[in-house]
DNA sequence: TCTGGGGTCCTAGGACCC
DNA sequence: TCTGGGGTCCTAGGACCC
């Protein structure tokens, strides 16, 4: 049976979120901003018509910002994360298997799934849906591989003809889509193995298709074979309904100012190592290592740099805040120099594992394996019901270090004050 | 003044073992 | 003392993804 997959991803997704409560910014140009307000990550149909590029600092464009009055927004995470979930929700509900990719696209497998109509009107049905349950606009790609249904799926977003659905499990189609395609729209192909590649005279799609593969090794990775594959229509990409157990979990931020005093810089690092302890239980995982970073600013040559990194080990794998704050507060007397203006730090988790799994130290004591007092998982909950009312000695939530949101829009749909009011 | 945050996988090279 | 081959494990760095 020929496989089947289909690529459903959101248009513009995180200016598509705003839009939805919004009516006001329907037609008009849009960026969202990075954490920071750094630099741009999401542009509406408008705003790239314009010319603004994607990543560009937000600093660069104030002036495009001004002339064309271009409507800014900070990135609102909690809005975009509950938008994907029913998003993904509506997806499970339409097709027999979904991979969550990311926070604004989906892999379904519809190998052997019994239609009505052609794998085009299903496409059609898949964004009639999502548009009646959420109002979010999405296009669908369909093709044999993975691969190929994102490449299905640019043509989907960047051809209008195509009514945001391209079916391209016909082979003739696929080879006249990689004939137009540059080399570096493939999934897997970033910019510095595009550029490459085309040292190599490899321009488009179709050419990489038709590479030797035994070059393909020699030159490159196994990825990019499996790749090369995958463009041929053979599958080696598998739908991956479960994700792996995560690895390492990380929590870091650029501050919104430079840090230049240890108090400040040490709360700020026990707020990432509080906040990744509470990411890690609430995964129902267990750490074994701590990574702690903090660094100096990279933009400003002529001021002295000092990045600085250190890892500890857990006596044994656990997760309780308590023991975490201390490894890293141990962590960040070894890194911190005076005489630094520190930019950016982070706490990373990692050796991650299932607490019912964990490798016992000889001589550990059963009652010190796990946190068990129970402290832990009551402190959560009471945080589950709004961030920040218990917190440890060390750390100071929402100090004047964090990050800059200027241009950030209600939480409409996770918070009580901020639900839209219909008059 | 101002350039995100959070991940995964692959490879090369070194240490160490037999 | 020198040399060879084969293997594992770990780490750092790089590339990719969104």
């Amino acid at each position: 049976m020929t496989p089947v997959f289909a690529l459903v991803d959101c248009n513009n997704f995180y200016v598509s979120c705003e839009r939805l409560f919004n009516p006001s910014l329907k037609h008009v140009p849009i960026i969202v901003l990075s954490n920071n307000d750094g630099c741009v990550i999401a542009r509406s149909q408008e705003a790239k018509s314009l010319g603004i590029e994607m990543a560009i600092p937000a600093f660069k464009i104030k002036q495009q910002i001004e002339q064309h009055s271009l409507r800014v927004f900070s990135s609102n995470y909690p809005l975009y994360g509950d938008i994907s979930s029913r998003v993904m929700a509506t997806l499970e509900s339409l097709a027999p298997q979904v991979e969550i990719y990311s926070i604004d696209e989906a892999f379904l497998n519809l190998t052997g799934f019994n239609l009505l109509g052609s794998l085009e009107d299903y496409g059609q049905t898949i964004r009639q849906t999502i548009g009646q349950h959420v109002g979010m606009p999405v296009c669908v790609g369909l093709a044999p591989t993975k691969t190929l249904a994102k490449l299905a799926n640019h043509a989907a977003k960047k051809y209008p003809a195509t009514a945001s659905v391209v079916d391209l499990t016909d082979p003739e189609r696929q080879r006249k889509l990689m004939a137009i395609t540059p080399v570096g729209e493939v999934w897997g192909v970033g910019r510095k193995n595009a550029e490459k590649l085309k040292r190599l005279g490899i321009k488009t799609v179709l050419q990489l298709a038709q590479m030797d593969k035994a070059s393909a090794r020699r030159q490159f990775s196994i990825l990019m074979v499996k790749t090369i594959e995958e463009l041929n229509g053979q599958v080696r990409f598998a739908l991956d309904e479960s994700p792996a157990a995560k690895k390492q979990l990380m929590c870091s931020r650029s501050f919104s100012k430079r840090l230049t005093e240890y108090v400040p810089l040490r709360e700020a690092i026990c707020e990432f190592a509080a906040q990744a302890a509470e990411r890690l239980r609430s995964g129902g995982q267990v750490c074994g290592t701590i990574n702690l970073f903090i660094r100096t600013g990279a933009c400003e040559p002529d001021e002295k740099a000092y990045s600085g990194s250190a890892t500890a080990k857990l006596p044994t794998p656990g997760s309780d805040t308590r023991t975490i704050l201390k490894i890293t507060t141990d962590l960040f007397d070894s890194l911190w120099k005076e005489g630094y203006r520190y930019a950016k730090a982070g706490v990373m988790l990692a050796e991650l594992c299932d607490p019912n799994n964990v490798q016992l130290d000889l001589f550990s004591q059963p009652s010190a394996r796990i946190d068990n007092d129970g402290l832990m998982s009551v402190i959560d909950k009471i945080n589950q019901t709004g961030r920040g009312k218990i917190w440890f000695g060390g750390q100071r939530p929402k100090r004047d270090w964090f990050m800059k949101q200027a241009h950030l829009s209600p939480a409409y749909t996770t918070r009580w004050d901020d639900l839209p009011l219909v008059n």
